[in-house]
DNA sequence: CTCCTTGCAAACCGTTTGCAATCGA
DNA sequence: TCGATTGCAAACGGTTTGCAAGGAG
């Protein structure tokens, strides 16, 4: 189901015993305009901005139950030693992080399912998650 | 250079003018002979059995260390929320890690390689490190 | 003899938790 | 109403740092 207006959240979290509040709102909208890559600092900047009496270790929580409901995925993309937050994209991809302006795309297409049945084909391993994390510089930076 | 006994240790180290010490030795050779995933914390167990007076503190300043020189490579594997170390290998590999038994296997292969040369055609991306984990369920677990 | 390196302990920082008050359904 | 959820503040755990003592070259 796509989560994308607060009544469809309040659906998922009702679905397992959970109740819509404004934290855990504040917390998917953030999440959902934002694109990803967020750290929860940053999470709770942007929720703060609408409502400042909001605590962080509410967003902490939101994210770790989104995180159970396989609404939001956390990563660790090497930029800090913090974790970054995206909402769950049924579609694979991976993030190419650029050592000089520290940006961070997220691609989409071919390579993570290539992967995939590689490791099937190979290595007899049921892969359930694929991180792909590339470090390296981006065009923009090359030149 | 291969780095296998201490003077060559040593010659790495003051070649970037640093010193050989019994912390950083201690640090190196446990790496070398676990073959890889250990934490900050393992590391000092095995040092302190050598030598109980060494402090984690210089642990984690030979990881450091050792990492700037290009030796040693961080990552996160997700198991818990430590960092973890391994010998700098020249070839690539990859990390398949078991949800059941928590297991973490080191594989070498196309697979990396494959990556890079896609990553060059498709993105215009100078791919400097790929680091990939594959979190699932190994063919032990699977039976 | 120098000054790099260490052990120690305290600081640090992202994250988690206990608890009483609050709020959603 | 009533239990899930929150804000707050304190705890937590991995990692870093300031400093004086110690050790390598």
């Amino acid at each position: 189901m796509a989560v994308d207006a607060p009544s469809d959240l309040a659906v998922v979290l009702r679905g397992h015993g959970y109740r819509l509040t404004s934290p855990r709102w504040l917390v998917w909208s953030v999440l959902r305009s934002a694109g990803g890559h967020l750290t929860a600092e940053e999470i709770a900047l942007e929720v703060n901005a609408a409502d400042p009496t909001i605590n962080i270790s509410s967003v902490y929580r939101a994210l770790t139950l989104f995180e159970d409901l396989d609404l939001v995925r956390e990563s660790h993309l090497g930029i800090d030693d913090s974790a970054r937050w995206e909402v769950a994209h049924p579609d694979d991809h991976f993030h190419m992080v650029c050592r000089q302006c520290g940006g961070v795309d997220h691609h989409e297409g071919e390579l993570v399912d290539q992967i995939r049945s590689h490791l099937g084909d190979h290595h007899d391993f049921r892969a359930e998650n694929i991180d792909l994390v590339v470090t390296g510089v981006c065009s923009d930076c090359a030149n």
